[in-house]
DNA sequence: CATGAATGAGGATTCATTCAT
DNA sequence: AATGAATGAATCCTCATTCAT
């Protein structure tokens, strides 16, 4: 009932196969309105209404593709997950020999450049209120997201192991670790993306992000 | 219609300044009925109506005191912020002779111990979205709570001026520089605040926060 | 929050008398537009908005003096079993010296009345489907339903008794007795007030109510 | 769009014959799949959705088979009512030679033990209202529950015929007398088919059911 | 014949805000 | 100043029915 809440095909046919396409299509393009919705109204104003309008489908189609509005949140959400994932793998360019520092700044800058482009995606995080949210998705759907979370926090995982290995990190625990320098710089994000809090600190995300990424760089090398 | 919104007297007498008290005891219990029905229900469940009933006055009365829901909102931030900027006042301890780390030590133990024991803060600082929030509230309620907020990162500013004079910190922007660790701190806190996100990092707040500062201290100090 | 469900004052003076006697009125004519909208569509096709149109007060009115659509079915159906409770207790008639067939001749012919008076009644009667209905009240609105209609049946309860006493009737229970000569009587007007069942049987209500009247009775006489 | 609604073939051949044959099935799988449905969500919490999941069928091709949600419900009534015919007719037992007390009491039997097997048939009974039901079917099919009802009665009809013309029954008319037998068993059923006025009799449905049923025939004997 | 995606008119309920008293 | 009844727009979701394939 969650992720496979799509009518599914079992035999491939012409015919099938043409269905199928434009049923995720369809599916993509409810979820493109909802981006879009979500992120000019915000959370709370936005309406299944007006998504179903953008999609240019009937209300009823939306629910025939998700569940509930907090669905297709939990859905937008996995999508930049998945994205953010991407990003991240290339980033850390397994295949070519790097530094552990290396790696890191690379994973910062794709972290910045995720952000800067995909901003929906932060505003979702930090929408995620406990009220509304997570009681309206399933226990599944609320794993699923979780998993697909920690995949992005693996790849600072293994550079600082590698690191560590390296002899070049004054750390011990890379998962902890990891867990900090996320901590850190998404907190730059965080505080940036909120435009109360931008005109508090008077500096560019830019600038304010890569400080703390320099600092907390800084405090892990030996 | 002004930020201050409430009946004001101009000349005092012995009545007058009953009145007046009671006025402004009556403000501070619909503040603490909000602030009460805010942290139970979240920003989005809670009701006017609940808050009335909580303050025991009639729902009209509340918007005597108050334009709206969002300005109650907006004080109830301010009061958090107050009560933040004296403690950090408290930590610093401008007349005591301490080192900047100290200092910056201090101060970092005050916000944790603040976050920890006004959580309902934290919410409101990360439920303050664009869309409901900020077109809602007056430029000048906005102007005073970025003021507010100015000044409690003030005392970081101070402290890291002072390491700088002693020489004891590698950092030449003050005001750059307390943006990041204030960054970096509160982003431990804000990742740690989301139930989501806890479940992902598997470590407990005091660990990664004060994980956080060290690595922060570390790349800050010569 | 179940019968109180509206506005009470305290101390009375000339407006607050005023101000209850509206409220009083408004609830009436809330139960009235009901009452009419509940009987010309049936209780499923029956809207709250139209119930607020014929009542001309907004939609949310209505949910200032009842919970729920299925609030003020309860209530309405109260309001019947008092009618009829009423209508009962006159026609048992405590102080005139009657025999026990002449009394229950008199309830029946009660009953028989108010059915032909109030229909509505016995609809509401007949829709209290457990679904939709039973769930939606409170255990104590339910309970105060079973006691209004155990009220009705008392009268029968205690004419039965006075047969009994009076070696008119060949019957040992009278609670018993008094059901079944209900559950025979009722299922006269149960049939007649089904007009595909009314088809069937081709006789009009007084002769079938009537029939079946003077055959339970003298089923229980000597 | 007659009241049997099926696509049906004109010129038997082998293939035709299982086509038919086919069809047949697929209907009764519909019926049983919406006696299920209807049975345990109610008819207005039921949805054709899953009757049509319940047959193993497409929504569409439920609407093959019934013009509409009530259609369906008037062919379970009349499967319900040609079993009762059935049971009837075996209750009374033409070829035997019964007194007319005896089938009138083997009827009674017939009717309880119908009930208390197929609940369903008496909640569709009751459910039955005017507004969302009789509108909604053909003049024919309602025609043709009349009929199917009626047989049900003429075995009662019968059984007091002979009570008549054996001179046990102090009645005149059989079929009035039929019919007030008829609605007071029946009223002693539809008062237990409702938990709430169960809970006011406090008895049980066969001592109920029997007691009136005693009562009634002592009404009707000489 | 069968399918099942799409429709869209509702429908119950909530709640911030107003305003007559 | 205080009240609290009234408002009514707004919102999510349901579901019988249709129709192109």
């Amino acid at each position: 009932m969650t992720a496979s809440h799509r009518p599914r095909s079992t035999k491939p046919s012409p015919t099938k196969a043409r269905r199928e396409r434009e049923t995720l299509e369809r599916r993509e393009a409810i979820l493109a309105a909802a981006r879009d919705v979500f992120f000019e109204n915000g959370i709370h104003r936005a309406t299944v209404d007006e998504i179903a309008a953008r999609a240019e489908v009937a209300k009823g189609t939306v629910y025939l593709y998700f569940e509930s509005k907090e669905t297709i949140l939990a859905h937008l959400l996995m999508e930049g997950l998945d994205a953010l994932r991407e990003s991240l793998a290339e980033a850390y360019a397994e295949n070519l020999s790097l530094s552990a520092e290396q790696r890191l700044r690379r994973l910062c800058a794709a972290y910045l450049n995720f952000f800067q482009h995909e901003q929906y995606y932060f505003r979702l995080m930090m929408a995620f209120d406990r009220g509304q949210f997570q009681e309206a998705i399933s226990a599944e759907l609320r794993q699923l997201i979780i998993t697909h979370s920690m995949q992005g926090l693996r790849w600072a995982v293994r550079a600082i192991e590698q690191g560590i290995a390296d002899g070049d990190f004054a750390v011990t625990d890379a998962k902890n670790t990891a867990g900090m320098f996320w901590a850190a710089i998404n907190g730059a994000l965080v505080i940036m993306s909120h435009p109360l809090r931008r005109d508090i600190l008077e500096q560019d995300v830019e600038s304010l992000y890569n400080g703390v990424m320099e600092l907390t760089l800084k405090g892990i090398k030996k």
